[in-house]
DNA sequence: TGAACTTGATAATTATAGCTATCAACTTTC
DNA sequence: GAAAGTTGATAGCTATAATTATCAAGTTCA
C-alpha cells in the first residue's frame, strides 16, 4: 500500500510518468492539440522520454482537471488561471534571498507561473521546476489564496 | 494647487465625485450598460445622490481604466479581474483580528474582491468600503502582487 | 412643464478566446 | 518494416464572454 522509491513492482504512485498524451486527453475529455497548448501555457511540466515523448502522471492528470474546472466553470481563462498561478508567493516557499529575488523574472511578474520561467543565478537554477514545491503542491490553481493567507499571517510558520 | 478638505471653492480632488454616467462612459470609451456592469461586478462604488444617480471620480476613471486594460489587453476576462481584487491580502491591510476573518465571508473567496461583500460582525461593519484603504488603494488591479509582496516579506513593514 | 437625463432589465449583437481538425515529418514499437 | 503513435505548426470552427441596443418608468432641473 505504501509508495516507497527503493523499487518493486507495485512502486506505483501518483506523480509517476503513466499515461501517454493521447491517453492522457481522452482521461480529461479535450484533444491532444489542447492538451500541448496547456503545456506551452505552464500548466503542466510532464515527463518528457528521451524521445520527448510526453509521460503523464495521475497528479499532472488531476492538475489539468482542475486547469479545466477554473477555465470552463470559473469563467476564468487561461491567461487568467497563469495569473493565478502567478501569485502564488514561490520567493517565501523556497526562501530566496533578496539576490535570489532580484534576479529573478517571476518574482514581479504576474503574467505566468514562475515554473514558465529560465532561471539564471538564483536558487532556482540548480533543480528543474518540475521537482520543485512550488510546482508540485499546487496542484490546484483555486487554492492559491490559501498560500497567500498562509504565507501573510505568521511569516509562513503559523 | 494643493487639494485641503477644508473648503474653497477650488477644492478639487481626484476622489471628488464629478462626472454623471454619461460622461464617465465617453471618458472611457465604453457604453452606459457596461459601465453599470462593472459596478455590479464590483470594479467600481461610484458616489451615488440621494436620487440614486451616479457621479464618478477621477480615480474611479482611472480604476476603470486599469480594469478596461486588463480585460481588452491582458485577456483577462471580467473574473480574472476578480480574482485578482480577491486575492489582496485586505486582512493584513484592516488587521483584521482571528474573530474577523472567521466571520469575514471576502476571507477565503477568490471569487470577487473583499467589497463586493455586505459585512457583519467584523471591523469591516463600521464604514462603508469606498472609504476603505483595502479598496482605495488598488485603483490598479495589475498592481495586486506587489501588494502580495509587500505583505509577506517583512509582515507589511517596510 | 417638458426635454433630457436617469434608472433597472432584457434581448440582440459582436468579437474572440477556446478548442478541434488536419498536415507532413519523424519515432516508436512489436 | 510497417502500423500506430508522436511531434510541432497552421488553419478553421464554435461556443460564449463581452459589449451594445432597446425598453418602460421614473428623475432632474432649466
Amino acid at each position: 500500500m505504501q509508495n516507497k522509491d527503493a523499487g518493486g513492482i507495485k512502486n506505483i504512485s501518483a506523480d509517476m510518468p503513466l499515461y501517454p498524451i493521447r491517453v492522457a486527453a481522452k482521461l480529461l475529455g479535450i484533444s491532444i492539440p489542447l492538451l500541448r497548448l496547456y503545456e506551452i501555457e505552464g500548466f503542466v511540466l510532464p515527463y518528457k522520454k528521451e524521445s520527448k515523448q510526453r509521460l503523464y502522471s495521475q497528479l499532472d492528470i488531476d492538475r489539468l482537471a482542475c486547469v479545466r474546472k477554473a477555465i470552463t466553470e470559473r469563467k476564468i481563462g487561461i491567461a487568467g488561471v497563469k495569473m493565478a498561478f502567478a501569485m502564488i508567493p514561490c520567493w517565501k516557499i523556497k526562501g530566496c534571498s533578496k539576490a535570489d529575488r532580484e534576479k529573478c523574472e517571476a518574482y514581479t511578474s504576474s503574467e505566468k507561473p514562475c515554473w514558465s520561467y529560465k532561471h539564471f543565478d538564483n536558487v532556482c537554477e540548480t533543480s528543474p521546476c518540475s521537482e520543485c514545491p512550488v510546482y508540485r503542491d499546487f496542484t490546484d490553481c483555486n487554492h492559491v489564496k490559501s498560500a497567500i493567507i498562509e504565507h501573510t499571517n505568521n511569516n509562513g510558520k503559523m
